[in-house]
Formats: structure tokens, sequence, C-alpha cells
DNA sequence: AAACAGTGGTTCGAATATTGAACCGACTGC
DNA sequence: GCAGTCGGTTCAATATTCGAACCACTGTTT
């Protein structure tokens, strides 16, 4: 392995649960000598990615990290990184897929990438969605902090169609389902003619920071196509959050 | 210089202003060879501290690192990277030191290092100051975003004692001069006989996140000690900031 | 109090990973 | 077609890293 590559496996050995170590811990669970192992840490607290404390002298990680991050974080925000991954989708989809960032008590579309058809939905970017009525929005409730879902529910809910949820009992059995089974479905429960299918955006404490969603004319989904766009919409999420949180690609 | 010190050069190339970089010109700017260069950044690469964008094939910084800083910040959260610098700080004058974060419109005491002195003033760590009337309050104000102090200022203020400034011009002067010199002053606008100067501690977008205090005994400060501990509390804010965000330390 | 086991840290000849000039193919502007 | 970029690759020469053995120290056990 290269040198670089030990290094940051010794930044990978520090966890939430473990943020502090000592030299001769770091050397045993990194299989490195002690001495490589110190020479690696030194090396990297020149560049303020480790700290050592200096009562202990045990290592932890360095506040450069921090200033890293920010850079990366301000730069490489949801939209930007998602839109390959969105990309893909729609490709293997056939149709209009949208993202959306939580964002003052509802969805605010950050990114769309097209279908290719002629007939297709259309969403443009900046639009809000509500959280109720909405694959996304549901996807949305199913995945947030269970007292913020049952707040939102407790208000009064707009009705967009005739289709629109907006019993409670109908729509917390909805977001049951979706948090079951890991994906929402709607159909014409916002905009007529429209069904969607959306999976949550986890971000790094597991609660949703968005959705992903697939749309199509209504009249082309059945059962089949609708299973097959759950499965690819689920993993797309999945692949977007690790692309934005760090996190290793986890099952659901 | 080492392998891994070449590897951290490269991550620290990418800025705010530039946050993409291709390989030719982050070789040049390093001074390494381009092979090297590149090699380096694969190895970074593998261990997601750098991202490649497929299309442009330029190279930026990476998930893991987002990740790694999270570990960081939950872990090592102001008062624990503060309060080394507090204890120096409080050795060096003599006096009570403490350290406030913004929350909720008001400053909230995180953590404290008392004065040896059996004379001294005492503050309780969870202790709520308001932003007028302490020293602390006008420092943080001082180097808030203007609009945020200008609100906090229309708003009617509390009086604590008979020094309290509670008269929106003479606040007003109070928080132009803090932010001329770079520290505030107060003496009984929040208790009988106490003074403090305090300077603010400036998160990354160099405005003010929370402040850090000398509090004494009103009898022991005269205008030579004030200067003093003033420089002693700048200097120690500077460096709890430099700590905090991986910034690296800048006169101001 | 002596022996032991655990730290963090250092040394230096041996082992090996790193280096960089020269190379390739692809693209852009002239 | 040429010149000047770019990203990326190769391989002999070499500088860097490696790691067993070594301190000095601390706390525990006998």
């Amino acid at each position: 392995m290269s040198t670089v590559g030990k290094a940051a496996s010794l930044l990978e050995l520090f966890t939430m649960a473990e943020p502090e170590i000592g030299l001769s811990d770091l050397a045993r669970r990194a299989r490195l000598d002690k001495a490589t192992a110190r020479r690696l840490l030194v090396a990297l607290a020149e560049h303020r990615l480790i700290e050592q404390e200096p009562a202990s002298r045990r290592y932890r990680l360095g506040a450069g990290l921090s200033r890293l991050a920010r850079i990366r974080d301000a730069n490489f925000p949801f939209a930007r990184v998602a839109a390959p991954v969105m990309r893909s989708l729609a490709e293997e989809t056939g149709e209009t897929v949208h993202l959306s960032e939580f964002s003052a008590g509802a969805l605010l579309t950050v990114h769309v990438e097209l279908s290719a058809k002629a007939n297709r939905v259309n969403v443009n970017a900046g639009q809000i969605l509500p959280l109720h009525g909405t694959a996304s929005g549901l996807a949305f409730l199913a995945f947030s902090r269970s007292a913020a879902t049952e707040a939102y529910l407790d208000k009064p809910l707009e009705r967009f169609t005739t289709h629109t949820l907006t019993d409670r009992a109908n729509l917390a059995e909805q977001v049951r389902l979706t948090a079951a089974r890991g994906y929402s479905r709607s159909a014409q429960g916002y905009e007529d003619g429209v069904h969607s299918i959306a999976a949550p955006i986890l971000g790094a404490d597991n609660h949703a920071i968005g959705a992903l969603s697939v749309a199509s004319p209504l009249s082309r989904v059945d059962d089949a196509a609708a299973t097959a766009q759950a499965l690819a919409v689920m993993t797309a999420a999945c692949e977007i959050a690790a692309r934005l949180t760090g996190e290793p690609l986890l099952p659901r």
C-alpha cells in the first residue's frame, strides 16, 4: 500500500464512538509499525489533519479537516453532487427525475433531469412541493424525525387535486408503508395525470434531508414498471447520500 | 518533504475560490512532478479524500473529508478545543475567563476557567448572558452581521444594574468602538462590582460565533491592566478560532 | 522493591516505494 | 499540419520509508 494510503487509513480509524486514540492502538489497528504510524501522524499533524492532545498524548482528527470539508461542502452542494447520478437514473428509467431539499417546512426542487421522451413530466428547478400529496414529500416524512412528522400531519393540509390525501389516518398509513418498504408511490396527488415514485436522501444522522423522485405520465406506468422504478430510485438515492456524506454505501 | 506532506499540500491547494483543479496545474503549484502528483491523487481518491470529475477530469476535495470533519466537529466542540487556551489566559491574567456561544438570541456560557485568587468573579457554565450589558455581548454584536446587530438594538432592552446601557445611541456607539479596536470593555453593566474585557470568536465567515471574556473584580482593574487584558484576550480569541476552524492565524 | 507489562517515542542499516525525464494519445487554436 | 496544451503512463535510478531493537516512563502485580 502507498504511504498516503497508510496515512489515510490512520485517519479512518477515528470514529464517532472513539474520536481519540493512542499511538500503540493506532499502529496495531492499522497494522503498521509503531515507528511508521508515528512518522505518518507527525506528517499529518504538520498539516493540521491530526492533532495531539498534549496531556494524554493521544491523537485525534485535526482542524484542517474542518476547513477542507467546508471548502468542499460550500462548492459541491446537493444538486451538483447528485446531478450525474440523476442523469443515469433518467436514462435508465426513461422518465423525468427531480431532486428536492427540505427547506422551511417544504421541499424545494434543486435539480431536474428531464426524460428524453416527447411525452414527459415537466418539473422546474425552484418549484416548491408540499410534504403531503407528493411522493417526494411522503418519502421525506417517512424518514424524518417522528416528532416532526407528527407535527406536520397535525396541521390542516391543503387539497390540490381530487386525489390529494388530506385525511390524517390515510396519510399516516402511507407514511408507515413508505418507511417499511423504503420508497413512496403517489399518483395525481399534486397534479393530474402525474405518477411518481420517490426515495429519501438520508443525511449523516440517517434522517431525510431531501428526496429523489421519478415522475412519469400516469398512462405509462403499470405495477411492474413502478417496481422497477422503485428499485432504481432507491439505489440512486443511496448513491447520492454516499457521495454527499462520505459514509460508505450501506444496504437498507 | 515526506510523501504524506506532499499529499496534504495537494489538498491545501483547493480553496473556496478555486475548488476544482486540473492535474498539470496541481503539479505545478505543489512543485511536484506530474507523475508524482497523479500517484498521490489516485491514492487520496481511493480513500475518498479527493474526487475526480469524470467529464472534465479535474480534481476536487472528496466526500471522505466531510465525513472526517463531522466526526471531529461532533466530538471536539467549541468548549473542549478552547479550554486549554482559556486555562493559559486565566493564568496569564490571574482573572476568571469565560467563553460564550451564541444560541437562540443570547450568549450561552459554555466553559469557565476560574481565577486562582480568593477574591475573584464567579461565573457558572450554562449561564445565559444578554447581548447588551455584558462585554461578551458587545464583542459579539460588534462582529455580527450588521443587519442582525441593528435588529437586536431596535428591541427594548432590559436594565440589570444602574450602569446597564439601554439607550440605543450609547449602545451603538459602544458597538462601533468595539468593532474599531477589536475588543469590548464593560463595567457593572450586568452585575455590580464586575469588570470585563471581551473579544469575539470569529467563525469561518469572519462573523462572531461567540465571545471570550476576562472578568475581574472592579477594584482590581485600572486602565493599564485593562489594556494588557485586552491584548491577551484578543490573542487568545484568535487562537481559539484558528483551532476551531482550521484557518491559519491571521492578524487583525 | 523488584519484576512485569503497558505506554509514547527514537535510532539506523536494510528494504522498498517514490521519483521524474521521456513518452503517448487526444484535444485546441492557428 | 504544426505547436502547445492537456491527462496519463513507463521504468531505471534513487531517496524515502521501514521496523526490530532500543529508551524512558508509569502503573500493576508479585
